[in-house]
DNA sequence: TGTAGTGTGTGAAAAGTTTAACACATTGAC
DNA sequence: GTCAATGTGTTAAACTTTTCACACACTACA
């Protein structure tokens, strides 16, 4: 059905424009060029054209981009039409300030549970969130529409976890747990956050940038 | 003083590696050729290779790398030999989760002071660690030792502060605010991580699995 | 000590990504 | 309506990254 693959290079780069064209739509700007474009992102206006023709011709010679259509259509791509329930998997301060951030329901991902295994957090609330108990999971997730489930737990539980939720038929995993899940099927995503790699990355610039 | 510019896209590879080389010193391996590294990491072997030439020979013909050798010497490169002070610039719970973040003071990052304009987190202190009002900045970065500004305060300020941290001679930031920061000074480095546009990307590899 | 086997470092090929260049569709001023 | 200006979509070139292939350094066993 999808007509030829896109490479993750170009998808990287959509929610940056899509985050672009949102604070042009907050301004009233209604038209856009490449060019104008590409001064605001600091990216090449061939970069920006290249990335939108993957996906269809949304502009127009001699006027531009529509704003509010190409960020409706770059919506669209990035599934943002649709919602997204996402149980969080481990209630420490990671997974509860997921839950605090409002900023995921404005993109249509909503957090509708959290499970941890710490008797003390049972029952309690996050904005309105409720804490279950990990036992529960199977139960919830047979009776719940569940999309994503937000790995926040440590690495020595989170390759188990996934593959048991996995079994409950879970497609999507957003890993914060420094550790490689062992995904095997074709059917299933996963999307890394690695906090101490990121800063790893960040250390090495440090040096690097004192040495020359 | 740098002998030749490393591509990015192997320094975000070296992380993973030391993760991984970690992993074997814990099963007590002592030696390991760039193949059986190969199987374990899912990656080529000559990947492998091609990216720790990039920093010398860190191997032997007919031998393989020495396990803690290796790791040590990535440990190096990635600046794990020194210790990075960091401030975490707004204390709300993506702020407060970093710094109750253990993991990170084992690889050489300390967080030093949080900081927030909310009067009631007023002294208040995470794992020890104190929160301080966003106006003692000042004295603070000219008393204490800072190597990292971790941003987590709403995006409106995010840029503003960072200008006024580089004032402060503050040369690196892990950035989670959804926005660019305008940096002109070639000695400033800024890693971003930019939690929505991770769940975006996620978000585009649902929809696409879907309509496969 | 000899020798078969291992496995790095490296140069070159292949694949992928980014930038440049431009034909021509559309705009907008007169 | 005409026509210069604009600015996309697209093809091709430049550049970057990844993979392949192999000479030969070193190991390890007899």
């Amino acid at each position: 059905m999808e007509q030829k693959e896109i490479s993750q290079a170009v998808i990287r780069r959509m929610p940056r424009y899509y985050r672009f064209l949102g604070e042009l739509l907050d301004e009233g700007v209604e038209r856009i060029s490449s060019n104008d474009l590409s001064n605001r992102m600091q990216v090449t206006a061939s970069q920006i054209r290249q990335d939108l023709n993957n996906f269809g011709g949304f502009g127009q010679q001699g006027y531009g981009y529509n704003v509010q259509y190409l960020y409706d259509e770059i919506g669209k791509i990035l599934g943002l039409n649709e919602k997204h329930n996402i149980i969080v998997i481990g209630a420490g301060n990671l997974g509860q300030a997921l839950a605090n951030y409002m900023k995921f329901e404005k993109l249509g991902f909503l957090i509708t549970a959290l499970f941890d295994v710490n008797p003390q957090l049972k029952g309690k609330k996050i904005r309105g969130i409720e804490i279950h108990m990990l036992d529960e999971l199977d139960e919830y997730c047979k009776e719940n529409p569940v999309d994503i489930a937000a790995l926040t737990m440590p690495k020595a539980e989170a390759d188990m976890t996934a593959q048991r939720l996995i079994g409950l038929g879970i497609k999507a995993f957003w890993n914060f747990a420094h550790v490689d899940l062992n995904i095997q099927d074709q059917d299933v995503v996963v999307e890394n956050v690695h906090l101490s790699e990121s800063l790893m990355q960040l250390s090495y610039n440090i040096v690097k940038n004192k040495n020359s």
